[in-house]
RNA sequence: GCCGCUUUAGCUCAGCUGGUUAGAGCAUCAGUUUUGUAAACUGAGGGUCGUCGGUUCGAAUCCGACAAGCGGCUCCA
């Protein structure tokens, strides 16, 4: 979905500075911050003062808007001093900009992020930077601007106001908070058409409304914002979901391991989390003994404390180590929503410990791993190769990092991965590949991750003997093929629509009777228990509703199979079954008897195959 | 955590500018019906209108605080 024509990248700049246009028509007090390009569209902060701007304006702005690119005022560009431009600035009431060009001047950016936490925002002195600065005018409005912008304002395409919110001036906490009021904007109509209707069909998607309607989980005010609570029909998926991945590691030759959910604080003390992120994590406190206690909020440092119980031969490594555990994050209340982001997190970590010559086999049985996992469930992955760049933020030896990093990058090759290479995305601890899934929408999900770390291993002492008789560090390798399978569910709810592949699905196959008569409910339970021995989840619906009726509760809740049980049925032995539309099927379901029907699902479910077309 | 919006029955929602016993559809329960591939019929139960406080003769309706949800910001080992 990247865009990244130049010239819908300056329609979309313009409309910034068209909608600026028509605020500042509208509320000539207005001060205005930065109106940047983002994704789909664009955005401007203002500051009007006290009057809050909601979304009922956004009649009138586009109004406004329209009558501009109605006017079709060229945009000129033109340059000035930059002790000028500031004097303009203050001339024009416009203090943000005034800011903007004090950094301009004195550091030749206004990046936020390349400068000084403490340089931001001062008057600038001495000798600048930059001698002159651009502007672009369209009609009476003058902004401050790098450009470039589109000839004129009638040639911006189509657009859409979206939404407004909150945004700190510069993004940074403490600043005056200003609104930003977005807008999309693509090259035609048709393109913004389509775009609005992905936007309409992610809404008939989204996780939370499916996770309602198919009845997968819950929330309760009574247990806590952020804490899920999975319904037995949303416990199969996870369940299905973590057992596939469990195969995965199985294969991969890791064992499985079980700890408790609270430990000592003291650990992480030692593990150096306790600093970086105390605020975190919940904290426990005993009535028995006066040690502070804390929920986990990763698993490692417990992992390692495995490792660490016995001395450790060179023999030995890899020791693979795996677990769906849970840990807890305290986030911040605005952070939470839906699976997407939870307090309660369900990992499949695992944690490899090996020699270093050993990282490539270790990483590339994982890399392997979450490539079977994510083609399975029919989402296409890009990797990011996570490196460290020339600070000096990173610890670990650099001989190690090297070396793992060209290890990582050799197996992205033989792995035919579709990545690419982030320096300066590493871990301080050690670089990673994070993997990015496609869903059917086309939108990117980070999911999977497979972290080196050169610092745990130190911070606890972990040891191998090696084959010369000396003590030597083990790497560790964390990695998580599904990440969060709260997050991934939110995901993969939204790729699959909730039309579940057999394998996953709550509920496989809905056995309808026509009646409520002793001959057809028993002929129904008989076929129930037949699948039910064949590992099949099936329910059978005999409720006192009509059969329209019951069918389309079946396919309201996306069941698969769908078999409508009658005397025809009783007498022939043979079905047809009602199949999901987007599941294909290449046998001939149509004159199955109950046997074979059976047997070809369970098979289905078994293979896990993912005969949909999403 | 910050800004804005929202919160009425299990679910989806109505309830005009504050004024008598707060409504609907679906769901639930009961009865009738014994049903053939996307909604049978009749009836009943169910809400201290998110919570607490305030204004008022009177609050679902106005104000405040808190909580939860939503959209963003920020953060994300």
């Amino acid at each position: 979905m990247a865009e990244s024509q130049p010239e819908l990248h300056a329609m979309r700049h313009s409309l910034a500075h068209i909608m600026a246009t028509a605020i500042t028509r509208q509320w000539p007090e207005v001060r205005l911050g930065v109106g940047p390009v983002v994704e789909n569209g664009f955005y401007y902060d203002v500051d009007l003062g006290d009057k809050q701007l909601s979304e009922e304006d956004f009649a009138a702005i586009e109004a406004e808007m329209k009558k501009v690119i109605g006017e079709n005022q060229p945009f000129e560009r033109f340059t000035k001093p930059v002790d000028e431009a500031i004097a303009w600035a203050q001339e024009a009431h416009q203090p943000y900009k005034e800011e903007l060009l004090n950094d301009l001047k004195r550091s030749g950016t206004t990046v936020a992020k390349e400068l000084d936490a403490e340089e931001l925002g001062i008057a600038a002195e001495g000798d600048s930077k930059v001698a002159e600065v651009s502007f672009y005018k369209n009609g009476d409005f003058t902004d401050l601007c790098r450009g470039p912008h589109v000839e004129s304002t009638g040639k911006v395409g189509a657009f859409k106001l979206m939404r407004i919110s909150g945004a700190y001036w510069r993004g940074k906490e403490g600043n005056p908070q200003m609104q930003r009021v977005y807008g999309v904007a693509f090259a035609t109509e048709k393109d913004l058409r389509t775009y609005l209707n992905m936007l309409e069909e992610a809404k008939k998607r989204d996780h939370r409304k499916l996770g309602q309607e198919l009845d997968l989980f819950v929330f309760s005010d009574l247990v806590g914002s952020g804490l899920p609570l999975f319904t037995p029909r949303g416990t199969v998926l996870r369940n299905e979901l973590t057992k596939f991945a469990e195969s995965l590691r199985a294969v991969s030759g890791f064992q499985r391991v079980s700890i408790p959910h609270i430990t000592k604080t003291d650990l992480y003390k030692v593990s150096g989390h306790w600093d970086k992120f105390g605020e975190e994590l919940f904290l426990v406190k005993s009535q028995e003994t006066s040690d502070a206690f804390a929920l986990k909020p990763m698993n490692c440092p417990h992992h390692n404390q495995i490792y660490a119980a016995r001395p450790r031969s060179y023999r030995d490594l890899p020791i693979k180590y795996f677990e769906t555990t849970t840990v807890y994050r305290d986030e911040k209340t605005g952070e939470l929503g839906g699976l997407s982001r939870v307090r309660s997190i369900s990992q499949d970590d695992s944690h490899a410990y090996c020699r270093p010559e050993q990282v490539g086999d270790v990483v590339g049985d994982l890399v392997g791993d979450v490539q079977t996992l994510y083609s399975t469930l029919g989402m296409s992955l890009r990797a990011r190769l996570s490196f460290r760049d020339s600070s000096d933020k990173y610890l670990g030896e650099p001989q190690l990092w090297d070396e793992a990093q060209s290890t990582i990058r050799s197996l992205a090759e033989k792995n035919s991965l579709d990545y690419f290479e982030a320096e300066g995305e590493a871990a301080f601890y050690g670089p990673k590949i994070d993997f990015m899934a496609t869903d059917a929408l086309g939108r990117e999900h980070q999911v999977a991750t497979i972290q080196l770390d050169f610092v745990q291993p130190e911070r606890f002492s972990l040891e191998y003997v090696a084959e010369d008789g000396s003590t030597k560090r083990p790497v560790m390798v964390h990695c998580a093929l599904l990440g969060s399978i709260e997050r991934f569910l939110s995901v993969y709810i939204e790729h699959t629509a909730g039309k579940f592949p057999v394998w996953v699905a709550p509920e496989q196959i809905r056995l309808i009777t026509v009646n409520q008569e002793d001959e057809t409910v028993g002929f129904a339970r008989k076929i129930e228990e037949q699948a039910i021995a064949l590992g099949l989840r099936i329910v059978v619906d005999n409720d006192n509703e009509s059969v329209g009726k019951k069918i389309r509760n079946a396919e309201l809740m996306k069941v698969p199979y769908t078999v409508v049980i009658g005397q025809k049925e009783i007498e022939t032995g043979e079905l047809v079954p009602r199949i999901r539309k987007d599941i294909e099927v290449n046998e001939n379901h149509d004159s199955h008897t109950f046997d074979e029907f059976l047997k070809t699902v369970a098979n289905e479910a078994k293979s896990r195959v993912s005969k949909t077309s999403l």
